[in-house]
DNA sequence: CCAAATTGGTTCATAAATTCACCACCACCA
DNA sequence: TGGTGGTGGTGAATTTATGAACCAATTTGG
């Protein structure tokens, strides 16, 4: 049986703001002893008291400090999803949201931004850098760059090509590891990017399935920062070998054809005409890269 | 009155997942007619019909789908909830998970990240580099570094010193600019963080209150590199002045002490020695930099 | 080809949650 | 000092939602 804290969150939240059972009740649209009862079932199901009860008012305690963000949050996204599905933000600004992964962000997006801005100085685009899926369809985009296996929300999604993947780290980081490194990686090192479990699962599919998996971050421009400094190893885009000659393929890896790359529109029916430009402008310069990123 | 979608949102989730009322039932410890009437009132309160009812159960519209992506982030944050209330989060992994925003990550951040892993190599730090508030207390982050008037959670707050700041663009931008500009910036364009609102809030409190926002984006990386090209001016720390010459200071305004910076220490309790070590290494190194970044 | 086991939809006695009126307490103020 | 309006807390009356049984229809499987 699934827990059903779910109802009572907004009434801990109405409390917590406007401080007194009665006020929340008031907001919440119900008496307050029922609002007193939700916090009653809320302290019991979390074993924790939220609420010092004083003669003035509810009190947060410490423990009601810490659910306050998370509990925010949670109410940002219901209502978002409200929001959504009753079409009240087909909208308002001109701007085209647009998210990327931070590891095409700079190197491969941003120039081709400027270019576009500049050839269309009428049309603003709002840039999201992001590497959670989530925050994607969490932040209202419209248009996204992508680099998966498959496609499973409903989106217009066009489809563009596999990126080439190898393996790199530093010359320093080779030279001091050549005599110890085995040829399933055992002794050597990934950048991960975001779980330091001991093994994810992606180091298992790579040729090094062996190597330990250190100073994880989602972020591209701190793996490549560790790379350089000689940290350990990272799998990335062929692409970036051009960009930044130190780093170095790693003995024993090969280049190969990994995922693809996709842009998706999230939002079907609203500007189209802006957003239709905005997909094709982008779409022929990723083109027009596509000997580098393939190579 | 506040709208009560929360509790229909888990039976939403379930019926979504296991695609007949009867399984969602016995998942979430209830009888089928009673998911459906859960699915029937959301679908009321939403005004869209959710799924489409067939014999071999329900499947999810379009509407439906769209609300997928939402309602699972909002599972995953009530489960953050439950799971961090009832201290079942104290963990597991060696590593410190440091959240720092996209402006100091790169050019003030990650050298500091390089000596500290050079100074500490058994001590594993996940970098997050993010500018959403929210993300860092929805992350599970030990040790934050954040750039706030007051803190007003309960954490162990470390108050470093306040930033200055001053109003940069490019030569090009300011040669354009020059004649048809006015002292209180009608004619000129912000860079903006996230909001393309006709004027944010921040606006009205700098140099040029009448300037427009154009190209929104909380990445750091991209305001700079926007900044260069000349497509307008960007409010940032004297500090990356000095690191990219190409930033020049526009007339009229003046570098101004705001607020300053905090380092945050989270998770109280847990692996105090390794993260008291990063803490005061952090310390030791932005107070170094202190006149750099106030001067 | 038909019985068994699905499915969603419906009904109504019953269980659960809400409301409402009232209580004790405290703060404020004339 | 006593009234007034606020607080949280309590229990009976009432409203609401639930669960179990049935239904028609479809799929499944022997």
């Amino acid at each position: 049986m699934l827990p059903k804290d779910w109802e009572q969150l907004p009434y801990f939240l109405s409390v917590a703001r406007l401080g007194t059972l009665r006020q929340a009740a008031d907001e919440m649209g119900a008496t307050h002893g029922t609002v007193k009862r939700q916090i009653e079932a809320l302290e019991v199901a979390y074993g924790v008291q939220l609420f010092r009860r004083t003669r003035q008012g509810l009190q947060l305690t410490d423990a009601g400090h810490n659910l306050i963000p998370i509990a925010e949050e949670a109410d940002r996204l219901v209502g978002a999803a409200r929001h959504r599905l009753q079409g009240l933000d087909r909208d308002e600004r001109g701007a085209i949201r647009f998210s990327v992964t931070g590891t095409m962000a700079y190197d491969i997006i941003a120039p081709i931004m400027v270019r576009f801005f500049t050839a269309y100085p009428d049309i603003d685009v709002q840039i999201q850098v992001t590497d959670r899926l989530e925050d994607i369809n969490k932040l209202e985009t419209d248009v996204s760059l992508r680099y998966a296996d498959c496609i499973r929300e409903n989106v217009v999604a066009r489809r563009l090509f596999n990126l080439t993947l190898n393996t790199y780290a530093s010359q320093t980081y080779l030279d001091q590891h050549r005599s110890s490194m085995s040829p399933t990686g055992k002794g050597l090192h990934w950048i991960g990017f975001d779980s330091l479990d001991p093994k994810p699962d992606w180091v298992k599919s790579t040729d090094f399935p062996d190597a330990d998996v250190r100073h994880a971050t989602t972020d591209h421009i701190y793996q490549l920062s560790l790379v350089r400094r000689g940290f350990g190893m990272i799998r990335t885009s062929v692409y970036f070998a051009h960009l930044y000659p130190e780093l170095v393929p790693v003995p024993g890896a090969v280049a190969r054809r990994d995922r693809p790359l996709w842009i998706l529109r999230h939002t079907e029916l609203r500007r189209t005409a802006r957003v239709r430009r905005f997909v094709d402008f982008l779409t022929d310069e990723l083109n027009a890269l596509k000997p580098l990123l393939v190579a």
